[in-house]
DNA sequence: CTGAAAGCGCTTACAG
DNA sequence: CTGAAAGCGCTTACAG
């Protein structure tokens, strides 16, 4: 910047005010300014610069789950993402993604490294090393899918009366053997079976509240919820979903229907009957959760609960932005959920097997 | 820092040291200093000042396709984030994605705004207004599965040659009815057949050099390029793979082998292939690209091009580290490629229909 | 083992 | 319409 200032003979304010403040400068000089930057290579004011000096860097941190291997192959974080985003540009904010590891060891230096006004934390686990080190640098903060933590707004859904709905649906059409395909208990990428103890230390709030909602909709109903088998998969994929229904179904007496808690692993649960012939719903029942665009198309269509992600995101992006500003923000917004039905549910086989 | 400071009736620069330089401090000091901190809330060294002073940020920058919704679908991209991940950590450096917006209108002005030591740019399109920006800012910059820029290394495969042998592996078998289905051939998210005037305009690297690479083979073997059909998806996932493969396999006569850009999009034609009641290979030969590890585990087991995308990202990463040092390095690095025939390959039918 | 000084690149009040 | 000065938070030589 300084280059340029002297080669024009003007002050270092006036190349600042040609970037940021066009209308403070005649249209000749700031013509003149661009020029010359153009000529030496200057591309601009630096962001580090101007970052301290305004005490904002004009960029929003988001942090989610360690595993990025599976955190996009979710359309659901990405309607997220996309709403989120939509909110930052409007702002002209940048959003930078703060990636873990596939390993699941991320660094909390990392932390230390950010450079960032404000923080999204979307769906972390429990006591994440990352997230209790972001928090102590008191960023302005959201956290979507989360559990409360005091003084921080937050963005969800009723997980747990959503559940409720889904599992009441199939209880309502006659349905007493249910299995639930679940993503991660926890951090630790686990895959199979989750026993009573592992059920009891569930770390996302996400999950936790999914299985407390089918929990409470069955066991109200005559099913004992240790009646009912919870495959844990290290993520939400198609894939997963599929290998989580081929354990499940495996099973004599086969479960007539099955609870995942995302549409993506219902999807592949759907892939899975359909492989081993099954008709769906008239050999098994299966319920998504999410209402991804793909839910829609599937064959035979999704029944699933449906919440709007990229509303989600889009408030959440809001609501930072106003915390940025030192606006108040109400501490809790919840975004409607509503059970969808449509052809993946009907009554259990009449031979019940 | 400077509160610290004062309220131990220190120098700024103990603070400093305390976290930079242990060393440099008696530990019973050193404690009092993060002791203190820990009190007043202080959560170590601002990054901005740091990286002013330092003229480093510590921290690596992604920049990958404008489309967020579909770069992180492909486990190819996270294979290869993965390895980059860990060049960059064993560094310290940090990782910054720059997400794309998912309706393709990514702002030139996030560049403004990235606080980074140097670049990965990862398969972005041909004269991507965010890549030229960057490129202005003259950051270290390490190229992947791009076409050359003058000054920046690169890092990538042989996707001509690689692609030549994938079809020549099909010319083999007898097969003379091909069609193709790839992942987008520039950044404004087409979907349908592509004609000869979309494909004189590709603007991805990658779909430009594998589909030279089909033509090259197939033409060779009598196999006129405009018998050949182009499906073109605007991304790289199961689900767009099935709705091409769906397309294609509508057509009387049906191709009897389909080469695919990618395992993701070769996925999805076998399961359109299982839905139609089409068994692979018997009517139908499948061949994807990428070799990531659902290819294996495919019904059937998918013949594919083998790459290691792992490799890939930790050379890059160790690329743009010894550029950040100042060091030399090499102008390109290939990484090999192999095909590897499994089961979803065979003669074509005998009755060729 | 600890400190005083300079300066990284920028922008904000305040003058003129 | 343009400028001189101060300072954002930090760390690096250099002294002592």
């Amino acid at each position: 910047m300084t280059r340029i200032a002297r080669e024009l003979g003007v002050s270092a304010m006036t190349i600042s005010n040609a970037y940021n403040h066009p209308e403070r400068l005649t249209p000749a000089l700031r013509e003149r300014v661009l020029a010359t930057a153009r000529q030496l290579g200057y591309p601009g004011p630096d962001p580090l610069g101007r970052g301290l000096r305004r005490g904002r860097v004009g960029t929003i941190g988001v942090l989610y789950d360690d595993l990025l291997s599976y955190a996009f192959r979710d359309q659901a974080a990405v309607l997220f993402l996309s709403g989120l985003s939509t909110a930052a540009e409007a702002q002209g904010l940048g959003l930078t993604l703060v990636p873990g590891s596939p390993q699941g060891d991320r660094d909390a230096a990392v932390v230390g490294r950010m450079l960032v006004d404000g923080l999204v934390v979307y769906s972390v686990a429990d006591g994440d090393p990352v997230l209790v080190a972001a928090l102590e640098r008191r960023w302005p903060t959201v956290l979507v899918d989360q559990p409360r933590i005091a003084g921080l707004p937050l963005v969800g859904i009723d997980d747990e009366a959503a559940a409720r709905d889904a599992a009441h649906h199939l209880i309502d059409l006659g349905h007493r053997r249910v299995a639930v395909v679940s993503f991660g208990l926890g951090p630790d990428l686990r895959h199979g079976l989750a026993d009573e103890a592992r059920q009891r230390s569930v770390a996302y709030h996400v999950s936790r509240a999914r299985l407390a909602g089918f929990n409470a909709a069955l066991a109200g109903h005559g099913v004992p919820w240790s009646n009912v088998p919870v495959f844990e998969c290290p993520g939400s994929s198609q894939e997963l979903g599929r290998a989580a229904a081929d354990a499940l179904l495996a099973v004599v007496p086969r479960p007539t229907a099955i609870l995942a808690t995302s549409d993506e692993l219902a999807l592949g649960v759907l892939d899975a009957a359909m492989r081993r012939g099954l008709s769906v719903p008239g050999d098994l029942s299966v319920v998504g959760f999410d209402d991804v665009p793909a839910a829609a198309t599937a064959r035979p269509p999704l029944t699933t609960v449906s919440q709007d992600h990229a509303a989600k995101g889009r408030l959440a992006g809001q609501m930072l932005v106003a915390l940025l500003r030192g606006e108040a923000v109400s501490s809790r917004q919840d975004v409607a959920t509503r059970l969808v039905v449509r052809t993946s549910t009907a009554r259990p086989p009449v031979d019940g097997r």
